[in-house]
DNA sequence: TTGAAAGCGTTACCAT
DNA sequence: ATGGTAACGCTTTCAA
């Protein structure tokens, strides 16, 4: 800066005000010094800058898994909404692992972000205290959390369930399964099975069909292995919900490999609004969480935070929508 | 930590030694430190050690798009060989566009990575100034480039389009078509395409049969409609290599609406090992290059480069394995 | 609109 | 094995 600043013919200061907006300085001299530092090749540490401001520019960001369209969606939202404001995110991925949640946020915190972004309301005692004495805003995403940290932008996963059962209810099927992933770890998932398992219930049904003997993520590979495991267990069931839209398609796989006609045999929905569900074949019925808006409302959230001063800030929990997206794969009712 | 080093009855240079490893302190000292850390809930400040040692402890990384499961695993293969080295990876996606990559690559740099990790080996010139002049390892992934800017863990895209070429003819097809993206923009789907062609003319065969009318990435929507374009303008086609899996999905749909059996009336292939293409009916033909190894090996490679002096630095080109994976999608050459 | 000086929290270096 | 001191490159604050 100090090379930018001599050939410039001004004092680091001067260089420093030009290289940022939002400050007082001529067009001329600005206009100056940036050629300088165009000569020089000169590009602002954001280390020193964020040591000397207390402003890093991080928004660091935790997400369950990486390779996974809706996470993904969240994060281009993200992303998106914070562009234009010079923020760099700060990426980790859980593994829907609350300890190494834990210890994802230790280390981004370390880096001293300006906010942080993390996926659902389920942390370990530790990483919550970390996160509440930090100091920045924090939003929790795809949840509802009852105890929320601070900001929340999601919805209700036990919602979400509750509308797929009642949504095969009313297509006429009677004998309904689950297959979703480990209730310890994917708690989003948990909670749309216990939504569903309820609704069954308040419907009239019995909800002992579930099965969930796979670690989440709850893949095509293990949900063709459930669907087996459900058809062989309980051979008459005439419908299934899976956690995800993956896992439906995992499950559509092995229907067919059992010679079953979906829907005709069985009906199949996920969750999510994959592309793969929109072109499978049948298409398979699913529900739309609007992934990429909670992104981009969740960085509409930590720009006004970071705009307004602390004593402004009002905790915001702002629900989004879910809706259910009607396709073939759960059209046809069977006669009962 | 002045303060932790008050509370443990030390100096605060002490302090700094027994919260870093490989330092020379007693291990008395280091157990009562770490304890009055604990007690403060005192977390090392990142930015301000960045600052002193000039060593981030940040490796920056550019994918072209956040929703593939290709990158998505090369970027698992990179966090998970860096995990233990306390490395925090810096993750920015490009949208297939070297102007964008030219900015996240001037907005990561400012944060002054310890190693940068990029896609393919097409840069802006701007770009590549930055980063070659940058002093830090760089690593090219994804791609044999003809100009490296230093290391390379990649394959050759040519070959592998070569590679399923070979695998249409030897089946028995000979009207073979290819379905891409953007020469301009999917650099490494171009060269596949090449590859590709340049094959079928080796052959004997025509290779007019390309459509590529569609933005990267070809995902299943864009590539259905590019089937019915394909079969609109050559209907005697036999048989298709996609850009990607996603693409070899979204067209079996496609050939499942105009009634055509695959691949009795006409072969799919794809490109990327994704889930999809071994869950798909048929499970569709393949090539697995092994992303998550690619992801590994540039970890490995930045490790040594870190541990190492720059003197002792040699430019390292790493060739990864590009295997063809054969399904039923291919499976039934049509009579001649 | 510009400049000078202080200081952000840590580590490198040298001394003990 | 431990401590003192300077320095990292920038921004804040205050003054001109």
């Amino acid at each position: 800066m100090a090379d930018v600043a001599k050939r410039a013919g001004v004092s680091t200061m001067t260089v420093s005000r030009a290289l940022r907006s939002g400050t007082a300085i001529s067009q001329e001299t600005r206009k100056k010094i940036v050629a300088a530092a165009d000569d020089l090749g000169y590009v602002i540490d954001a280390t020193a800058s964020g040591f000397a401001s207390g402003k890093t520019g991080f928004v660091a960001m935790t997400i369950p898994s990486i390779d996974n369209a809706n996470f993904a969606d969240t994060v281009r939202g993200v992303t998106d909404g914070l562009r234009e404001y010079n923020l760099q995110l700060l990426l980790g991925y859980t593994n829907y692992d609350i300890a190494e949640e834990e210890r994802l946020i230790e280390g981004m915190l370390g880096h001293r972000p300006d906010a942080v972004i993390v996926t659902g309301g389920a942390h370990t005692d530790r990483c919550r205290h970390l996160l509440s004495s930090y100091g920045a805003p924090i939003v929790e995403t795809w949840d509802l959390p009852a105890k929320p940290l601070q900001h929340v932008v999601g919805f209700s996963n036990n919602e979400a369930g509750r509308l797929m059962a009642d949504h095969l209810y009313d297509q006429g099927y009677r004998r309904i399964a689950f297959i979703g992933g480990d209730v310890k770890r994917d708690t989003r998932g948990a909670d749309r099975r216990r939504g569903f398992e309820a609704r069954l219930v308040e419907l009239g049904l019995d909800n002992d069909r579930i099965i969930s003997a796979t670690q989440p993520p709850t893949m095509m590979h293990e949900a063709a292995q459930a669907f087996d495991a459900l058809i062989d267990r309980w051979p008459d069931t005439d419908a299934v919900m899976c956690v995800s839209d993956l896992a439906a398609f995992g499950a559509l796989s092995a229907a067919y490999k059992h010679g079953f006609d979906v829907p005709k045999n069985i009906a199949i929905a996920g969750f999510g609004a994959y592309d793969v569900s929109a072109f499978a074949s049948p298409e398979i019925t699913t529900i739309d969480v609007k992934a990429a808006a909670i992104g981009r409302q969740a960085a509409m959230l930590i720009r006004e935070s970071l705009g307004s001063s602390i004593e402004d800030q009002t905790r915001q929990i702002r629900q989004t929508a879910v809706d259910i997206v009607i396709r073939a794969s759960t059209a046809k009712p069977r006669e009962n």
